[in-house]
RNA sequence: CGGGGCGUGGCGCAGUCCGGUAGCGCACUGCACUGGGGGUGCAGAGGUCACAGGUUCAAAUCCUGUCGCCCCGACCA
């Protein structure tokens, strides 16, 4: 491609509305185009770049097994009855009537499309296990798109979803998906780590988040200074420390005016908070729980949620609270009656509690678990932090941010049992058919790229989604002769089987530089009055500061060797 | 959905408080020069000032409403 023809320019600024590095790097380079909140177009860069990154995808999803098919993205609304999710996806999904006036969805995700699609062809055991994936756009109407192609409401997905007769299958499949995602990304130059995780609307029992830790991402991810484990906020456990438990004391109630935190509690009483039992109050399904943990703990909302089976918890209001009769600020689980009670097993790992009185201006002294108060469920709802004990015993947590760029589920018959997808096993019974789910997000992954991979001049991308692996440059091409071995240089680097961008621009040198550093291809080649002088033709990397001079007759095999030693 | 901010040529901004000829930088067009890190000069073109209504002799500017976009929070396969 010739410069002079290429569609797209690069911006000196970025828009005002680009926050980070990528959104600003991605919209001054050309690659993207803004149409509304969290839509965008992709100009011929971006897509060149997005086609490299979905065709890596391909060959990984051919490679463990899958098979490409296509799945619409409007859909019936009535098919997502079927699972149950027309009314409980977050978010709501985006929908219309077709001209007949029947309610039609765009497709957020695909599972229940998916599921369908294997109910209406598998009725034997004999037909899996197989693996099916589409690279298909979706829609989500977040309710707050962020950061360029980070966090987008259209966008396009790969995603993959595996059938099996058996749990042994069902994890083979899972398997087979996890390693063509490590494979995946690391073809893309980055350094991604898998880490357990909530599966959330999707369902299931356990899932794992591809993460590429760096500060601009938006998940919380905890891992251990010592052992591989490693997990999103949302699902990280870790060893909770016991308290002494001693003889237990008699409930004795003492005025406590203006205090209202467990902070103030555990100070004014001159204990840790440990010591304390904390009471927060959920509206969950129009109802208000109770939710007691040890004042050193915090609830994480999502383990909340699995305990209650699913439902969104949400902090209750100051009215919900006055409306139950609770009082804020004193408030424990201590004689509280019709009201479900959540208790966090670290309540079960002390004893003789400072706790609210339900009285204002009053705490109690000595509230014990089970003799005092009870749990309708009790469970793990404390939210890990840095510093907190390993789940495995070893090693403390540490906390880092990170881009979530694939998540893989293991599904089994959420959506089989629901849908009705079963088979006939060899003994003859019909049994559901276990599915495992599995998506990349396209463009999250470029964006997580560019996050990883930029410098203060622009973006360093790795040859395999690079839109173009040598960005050629010819300066002084009034000059007959340097114009046509410019010529030359290009037919031989598109005759080698690069794909080559040739600057043939009349500009001044430095723009081509820029633009050269700005796109991040990864190979620069320069042929200039000043560079023939100097012995022929300049070669440099895009990561590198240092640049080389070859012979004209060389310059493939310089350009090559720059590819060689990178480690992609 | 709550809080905050912003809408003025393609991009970045000033002008708005205090109403009176729409301006600057970059980009763009032409010519000349220059020719290794967004170069220089001369001459140009391009804007219903987000939209609608109101106040006024007069509105980018004041008032009301609407829409759009960004950030923080809530939420988030």
């Amino acid at each position: 491609m010739r410069s002079s023809q290429l569609f797209g320019k690069t911006l000196r600024q970025a828009p005002a509305d680009a926050e980070n590095v990528s959104h600003k790097l991605l919209t001054r380079a050309g690659f993207i185009q803004q149409i509304a909140t969290g839509i965008f177009s992709l100009q011929p860069l971006g897509n060149r770049s997005i086609t490299k990154i979905r065709n890596i995808i391909r060959e990984e999803m051919d490679r463990a097994g899958g098979q490409e098919i296509n799945m619409p993205v409007v859909q019936p609304r009535s098919l997502w009855e079927e699972s149950g999710r027309a009314d409980t996806f977050v978010p709501p999904l985006a929908r219309f009537e077709d001209r007949r006036e029947r309610e039609m969805i765009i497709a957020p995700t695909h599972e229940e499309t998916a599921t369908a699609m294997a109910r209406g062809s598998v009725t034997s055991y004999r037909d899996l296990p197989f693996t099916i994936y589409q690279i298909q756009t979706k829609f989500r109407d977040e309710t707050r798109p962020r950061g360029g192609l980070l966090r987008v409401r259209e966008f396009e997905m790969k995603d993959a979803y595996s059938f099996d007769a058996d749990e042994e299958g069902m994890d083979r499949s899972f398997q087979a998906m996890v390693g063509a995602y490590k494979r995946i990304f690391k073809r893309c130059g980055l350094d991604v780590i898998m880490v357990d995780a909530d599966s959330g609307g999707i369902g299931g029992k356990d899932s794992n988040e591809f993460v590429l830790l760096t500060e601009s991402g938006e998940d919380t991810i905890l891992m251990s200074t010592e052992s591989d484990y490693a997990a999103n906020v949302e699902k990280a456990e870790f060893i909770k420390k016991a308290s002494p438990i001693g003889d237990l004391g008699e409930v004795e109630e003492f005025a406590t005016p203006g205090i209202k935190t467990i902070d103030e509690l555990a100070k004014a009483e001159g204990v840790s908070k440990s010591k304390t039992a904390k009471a927060v109050f959920y509206s969950v399904d129009g109802e208000v729980v109770v939710v007691t943990i040890r004042g050193d703990y915090d609830v994480n909302e999502t383990k909340l949620r699995n305990l209650l089976g699913g439902s969104e918890p949400r902090l209750a209001t100051p009215e919900e609270v006055k409306a139950a009769g609770l009082v804020a600020g004193s408030a424990s689980a201590v004689g509280l009656k019709g009201m479900r009670s959540v208790v966090d097993d670290s309540i079960t790992m002390g004893s003789n509690y400072l706790a609210g009185a339900n009285k204002e201006g009053f705490h109690l002294r000595n509230v014990n678990f089970e003799r005092d108060f009870k749990a309708d469920i009790l469970g793990d709802i404390a939210e890990a932090k840095k510093g907190y004990l390993s789940p495995d015993g070893k090693g403390k947590l540490i906390a880092k941010r990170g881009i979530e760029v694939g998540h893989v589920f293991k599904l089994g018959n959420v959506y089989s049992s629901k849908m009705g997808a079963e088979f006939t096993t060899e003994d003859g019974d019909q049994n559901e058919i276990l599915m495992g789910c599995y998506g990349i997000g396209v463009g999250r992954l470029l964006a997580a790229a560019v996050e990883s991979n930029h410098d203060d001049f622009g973006m360093v991308l790795p040859r395999a989604i690079a839109p173009y692996d040598v960005y050629l440059a010819g300066l002084n091409l009034n000059d007959a002769d340097i114009a046509g071995k410019a010529e030359q240089l290009y037919e031989s680097l598109l005759d080698a089987g690069y794909d080559v961008l040739f600057d043939d621009r009349d500009i001044a040198p430095g723009v081509k530089f820029k633009d050269a550093d700005l796109l991040g291809v990864p190979a620069r080649v320069v042929i200039s009055s000043r560079s023939l002088d100097n012995g022929g033709i300049e070669v440099k990397a895009r990561s590198s500061k240092d640049s080389q001079i070859v012979a004209e007759a060389d310059m493939i095999d310089a350009v090559q060797k720059l590819f060689d030693e990178s480690t992609e």
